[in-house]
Order: structure tokens, then C-alpha cells, then sequence
DNA sequence: TCCATGACCGACT
DNA sequence: AAGTCGGCCATGG
């Protein structure tokens, strides 16, 4: 495991229950170079790792796993079972469920 | 050691 | 509104 990977899920970790974080902000608090590495992160991780990957989306809100068979069908369900409502176009209010960080 | 590839983002045309 | 481009980290062959 490299250091930059434990920085990614240092921060993934701090996510809040309920909310949620874009690629770009991940990627800015972990100080990583580019939100690329914070994706290539989390596609390294492991079906019972401790992060919850599931609460970072993309900048437009939506989930980037629709090329990956299942897992974006999973994370949209672990999404709403801690209340994130999705609406008509599968996108999440960023507005209202974004995590900006640790205060 | 070099090359290609991958859960992305933001700015520009 | 949609397509292109640069950024740049880790892994496998």
C-alpha cells in the first residue's frame, strides 16, 4: 500500500454518515495531485475495506461506476440507505448532502 | 526502464 | 452544448 493510496482513505474515511464527496474534494484534502489518483485509489480497494467509497461521486453528483457491472447499483443502495435522496435523473443535491470537509 | 491504462476534474473552443 | 486536452499517481508486462 502506498502512501498517497492511505492518504485517499484517510480522508474517504472522515466522510460523514449521510453525505457525500466529489473525487475533486477528496482529492484536494488528501492533497493529491489529481482526483485520477483518488479514483484509481478506490478501485484498489477491497470488498470488505473499512472505507466507505460508496459517499465520494463524481463533480456532477452522479455515481462514475456505470462502466463497473454492480457496484454502482450497490453504492447507490448504500447511499440511500443512510437517507441520500437521488433524484429523477439518478443525480444527488449537492447542495444539501456535500461534505466540505472536516470543519 | 518504458508504455499503456484507469471510479476524474476543470478550462477552453 | 459537447468534444478535446493537460494534469500526473500506481501497477503490470
Amino acid at each position: 500500500m502506498s502512501a498517497t493510496f492511505e492518504r485517499v482513505y484517510a480522508v474517504v474515511r472522515q466522510i460523514p454518515h449521510g453525505r457525500v464527496a466529489t473525487y475533486g474534494r477528496v482529492a484536494e484534502l488528501a492533497d493529491v495531485a489529481t482526483p485520477r489518483v483518488v479514483g484509481f485509489a478506490l478501485s484498489a480497494l477491497e470488498d470488505d475495506t473499512d472505507v466507505p467509497w460508496h459517499r465520494v461521486l463524481n463533480a456532477k453528483g452522479t455515481i462514475s461506476l456505470g462502466r463497473r457491472d454492480g457496484a454502482a447499483t450497490t453504492q447507490r443502495e448504500r447511499l440511500e440507505a443512510e437517507g441520500v435522496v437521488f433524484d429523477a435523473n439518478s443525480r444527488i443535491d449537492l447542495s444539501a448532502h456535500a461534505w466540505s470537509g472536516p470543519a
